[in-house]
DNA sequence: AAAACAAATCGTAATGATTACTATTTACAA
DNA sequence: TTGTAAATAGTAATCATTACGATTTGTTTT
């Protein structure tokens, strides 16, 4: 579903299809959570030998202009995952295998008073820890 | 007073007291704002013409760890300011001059029992855009 | 189906932030 | 004043990310 999500809006933008492209997408989906471009890397080698770090980060770059990928900084490495296309909602996210949790509360509303003057263009509301899953290793 | 706090924890950890730190503190405390270690070295090497990369770094370090300065990330850099030592809140960052304003609102309350099952060690709450004074740039 | 062309990719080099290392200097305690 | 470990300068190394010329490939047109 994502795949030809992808390839929609890879034909809308004018940009080709490629296998690439395609692979990249199916990892994400297959990841489902926060992965390092290092991460993607080592998955595409694995079905294309000499794929480019060019290729990779470009396409990464491409993803998240066109708004199929989200991304966010952590230990000091970006950090891509598919967009949820549905709502605005926050994530927490795990430390350890990067996995997400949709958060269903945005703490915005409240505050646009308490701001007044300021330009709000943005805003992050992440909360790290450890998942069910990952705090038994 | 923020200059007599870092004498303070540096003494209580057995570290020197140095020009150097002292006038890291100060650089924090005139910029009042998130600034780069790039934009620390840029000020230290007016009074200290032979500064190195490697005391500037370590030091943000060992502030950081020590709690006196905070960091977040904007546009793939570190950033820090100086740790406003009273109760917990959070910020509205300035994309353009790196200014903070105090957010008294932290929405990690409501959310205790919608995590039930995971385990949260940390939370980030950060709002972007164009403090007064920058918007008319 | 072949040709044509721009886009995508590879291979690799360059960049920018950050970290690491060794010799030297310095804070501070004895 | 001296001794010693910590701090620093100078510089090299590392890591993630970006950039670039040559080649290949997707897609359109013929």
């Amino acid at each position: 579903m994502n795949q030809q999500e992808a390839v929609n809006m890879l034909k809308a933008h004018n940009f080709k299809i490629t296998d690439k492209r395609l692979d990249i997408i199916r990892f994400f989906e297959e990841a489902d959570g926060y992965r390092t471009a290092k991460d993607l890397n080592t998955y595409m080698e694995s079905t294309h030998p000499n794929i480019s770090f060019d290729t990779v980060y470009r396409n990464l770059h491409l993803y998240h202009e066109m708004g199929l990928l989200e991304s966010t900084t952590l230990q000091g490495e970006k950090h891509f995952r598919l967009r949820c296309s549905h709502h605005h909602h926050h994530h927490f996210i795990c430390s350890h295998c990067g996995g997400t949790k949709e958060i269903d509360m945005c703490p915005m509303e409240q505050l646009k008073k308490a701001l007044a003057g300021y330009q709000i263009n943005d805003h992050k509301f992440e909360i790290y820890g450890l998942c069910p899953s990952c705090q038994s290793v």
